[in-house]
DNA sequence: ATAACATGGAACAAAAGGAGAACAAAAACC
DNA sequence: GGTTTTTGTTCTCCTTTTGTTCCATGTTAT
């Protein structure tokens, strides 16, 4: 992660920081790390700080922070929260697929304010039929369980019994028709006993 | 981060706060740091208290109090236990406008697979400049705080010290190009001086 | 050789701190 | 209540400390 020069700076800042309390001026830096000019400090500062590692007002005396962090990743100060909860991962979902078999042991920590009552998994999206509404090829999507839905939302549905998609539903009295949010693909128009609703979308989560 | 004379003056205060249940008159704290005038102190007091340290009511005697703080961190440190980080919300970001300004105490939880090393805050979408990459309005996007970010990524852009939005950056020598991802907007092209990076997106939730 | 990166040095800009004096508000005293 | 004393506030002018930027020069790796 970090170069060497890096590393020993950042040290050299933490332990600065521990023993006086203040942080070191550049200068301080500069006549620790064997340099002649603060210039080259600047720089390793800016490495630091765009890695994550401090992080430093500009125009201010002595104004390093260390950011502290746990297990590799960036950890903050208190202010708990509840916990997230974590779902299970069951499968990739592709427009036009079923969903791939394996109920895997894999579960994803969801935060809750995206999930409501009831029983939640999430699955992988494959391919971009529901590009038009911002669900984009590799997002994650939480599904609540169900087996109906109102007119309207987005659901996981099964169309005779084994086909799985990820498309907006429409009732119209005894036949449903599922809506792709992308044109290049067609809507499609069912009786409503080949099409059973698997679940609803409630979440998405993309990472970048 | 406080300075040396600001670290010194802020112990001898705890202290004497302690020792005697008192907080040191002006005077004595000038004594006490060697000075001759009790300007500087006031300047030192001043620094400590819009850094957060202490609080001071104005035109009283004596009346010097000392902020608490957790594990020596200001407040807008956010996150972690195990399997939820919690990071802050710092606002709304509308193509265009400033982020309101409010630092709210306000945390959401984050899955941690979503974000990486680094101090990390989240903002709302409002608008739908970035549509095209499946950033909807009402997204609730994670920002990795950062001064500089990778060509192409998508950043947090502040323009001429007042303007925030969230587009895709290009840089080209010394102009950076934003490009929002609805082809409805323009590319904005500007000197580099007169954009600053705040931060790089790396995740964003969705709620339905 | 060339590109990417590190250093040194200097000039500059901004923040931090200090002296001294005059003033204002609060507390203490008579 | 009025006066004195203590204490806090503000202002201007100044010095010191510290951070920032730029450019020429070196160094290293590909």
């Amino acid at each position: 992660m970090l170069t060497p020069k890096q590393y020993k700076l950042f040290q050299f800042i933490e332990k600065t920081l521990t023993d006086k309390g203040v942080s070191p001026s550049f200068e301080e830096m500069k006549d620790y790390m064997g340099l002649k000019s603060k210039s080259g400090i600047h720089r390793l500062v800016g490495g630091l700080e765009s890695k994550g590692y401090i992080r430093h007002l500009p125009n201010q005396a002595r104004a390093l922070e260390i950011i502290p962090r746990q297990n590799n990743v960036a950890a903050f100060y208190p202010i708990a929260n509840d916990d997230s909860v974590s779902v299970p991962l069951i499968g990739k979902i592709a427009a036009g697929y079923p969903i791939e078999a394996v109920r895997t042991q894999e579960t994803i920590s969801v935060p809750p304010q995206l999930m409501g009552l009831g029983e939640h998994y999430a699955l992988m999206v494959e391919g971009d039929s529901m590009q038009g509404v911002g669900i984009m090829d590799g997002d994650t999507v939480i599904i609540k369980r169900a087996n109906q839905a109102p007119d309207g939302t987005i659901v996981v549905a099964l169309v005779d019994g084994f086909e799985v998609t990820l498309k907006r539903l429409h009732t119209r009295g005894h036949s449903v028709a599922l809506e792709p949010a992308n044109p290049a693909y067609q809507t499609r128009i069912f009786s409503a006993d080949r099409v059973e609703i698997q679940g609803i979308l409630v979440g998405l989560m993309r990472q970048y």
